[in-house]
DNA sequence: CACGCGAAATTGCGATCACAATGCACGAAC
DNA sequence: GTTCGTGCATTGTGATCGCAATTTCGCGTG
């Protein structure tokens, strides 16, 4: 465990601890890491070949933004389980923030951005054939964000960011249980649409109307599923990259 | 500065961490750190009588919840200046999810949580009249959230409290200016009477009318005053516990 | 007096060590 | 065979040290 760490020049990009928030928050965006598992601070950080600091600085963001979770009596870090209620308060924040954005980016929107989307769609559209639920997840929130930082409204942006961040395990239990091929992408189209024509309400409603069926999903999951809150005795197996 | 520092079993409640978090955080809400003003780990570290290692626990939650900003060039962090463009979408989210709880608390209203509610409100009117400043708004945000804590909406009420530090140094500014006996708390009243009578609706009108006068004040001030970004020599005085 | 320019101080970041507390497991007693 | 207690391993937390980079200030030059 005593290797040879290139010192970078660390003033290049990006911090070590950045990287470690990304690695993670990937993996709980992505649904790597499974709701109700435990991880420690130095197995992440083994994991990722750091020491725990930069691990500890990532957690801490993380558990500030709710995307994990800390028993105040053990200290000891799990992401959050999934609740029926947790569940029904982050569609209702989505449903609220998330059209917003996408009508606030609609008079902003240009040629540009549309172009940008239909990149994205198409291969979303890609991995939605092929079956890879990362790729789609990935293509999926770079879609939306895509529209939402158009809107140029930081704080909304970041409280979205931050939702994403929270829903993240539930999408990973949906898809990995319906399979994505039941998701249709036709309101991406109907956004790209709205955005074209400067139409906010119109994107507005694309949005709503994509947010609607895939919560629909999610909830129908949730209700029906019995093993969602997991198994606290669950091997975390979790290969950040 | 080299000082004996007591050892505490660290396991009674609450880390070190989290006090300097908490001290840090009550500092913003109270307005004890004025916008624009730039602080160092090493400062506040030296203030609190604490190594740098938990500030930077404290400061990074704290950046998460958008109440500190980090320059990324400088990677020095400071107050969030505030803007017009904040204040609009901080309102916009404030009107939204704070009606939210209170309608959510209502149901859940009992004689005990009216009985608090005037306590503290009793406290807000006292520091309304002697004009202490600090007190009124740690009455206000006392007020505000015991109700919504009531509504057991765990996510909601995380976004909320977020919203609060985000506009507590708004409201600092707002309020030294214009005075605390300008502001009424009628509709204080007005929310408790519906919680009383377990009234959903009333008590989400009640709350949006309060928040619509408080905005408007500190929309007006932003609107007018020129210096709000200003740093005021102020010794930022925060003490742990 | 103004303007660089270089050295010292300050700052954030990361690593390593120390410590208290909890979790875990192996083994002994009944 | 079941149960309880004791030891070791692991965890989070905090302090201290080192490093690189930026800021700041003083001094010399124009």
């Amino acid at each position: 465990m005593k290797e040879v760490r290139a010192r970078r020049p660390l003033a290049d990009s990006t911090a070590v601890h950045d990287q470690v928030y990304d690695a993670i928050r990937q993996a709980l965006i992505t649904g790597k890491i499974a709701p109700g598992v435990g991880v420690s601070l130095r197995s992440l950080a083994a994991e990722l070949g750091v020491s725990p600091m930069p691990v500890r600085d990532a957690v801490r963001r993380l558990v500030a933004e709710r995307a994990l979770a800390i028993n105040p009596a053990n200290k000891r870090l799990s992401v959050p389980s999934l609740s029926a209620e947790r569940l029904e308060q982050l569609e209702l924040a989505r449903q609220w923030i998330e059209p917003e954005l996408a009508a606030r980016a609609a008079p902003k929107a240009d040629e540009a951005l549309v172009r940008k989307l239909r990149a994205i769609d198409q291969d979303l559209e890609e991995a939605l054939r092929v079956g890879d639920v990362d790729r789609y997840m990935v293509a999926n929130h770079a879609f939306h964000f895509a529209i939402y930082e158009r809107a140029g409204a930081e704080v909304l942006l970041a409280m979205a960011g931050g939702l994403w961040l929270q829903i993240g395990p539930f999408m990973r239990v949906v898809f990995g249980r319906v399979g994505t091929g039941s998701l249709p992408a036709d309101r991406h189209a109907e956004a790209m649409d709205a955005l074209k024509a400067r139409d906010a309400e119109g994107a507005r409603r694309a949005i709503a109307a994509d947010l609607s069926e895939g919560m629909d999903k999610m909830r129908a999951a949730v209700e029906a599923g019995a093993g969602l809150t997991a198994a606290p005795t669950g091997q975390t197996v979790i290969t950040v990259s």
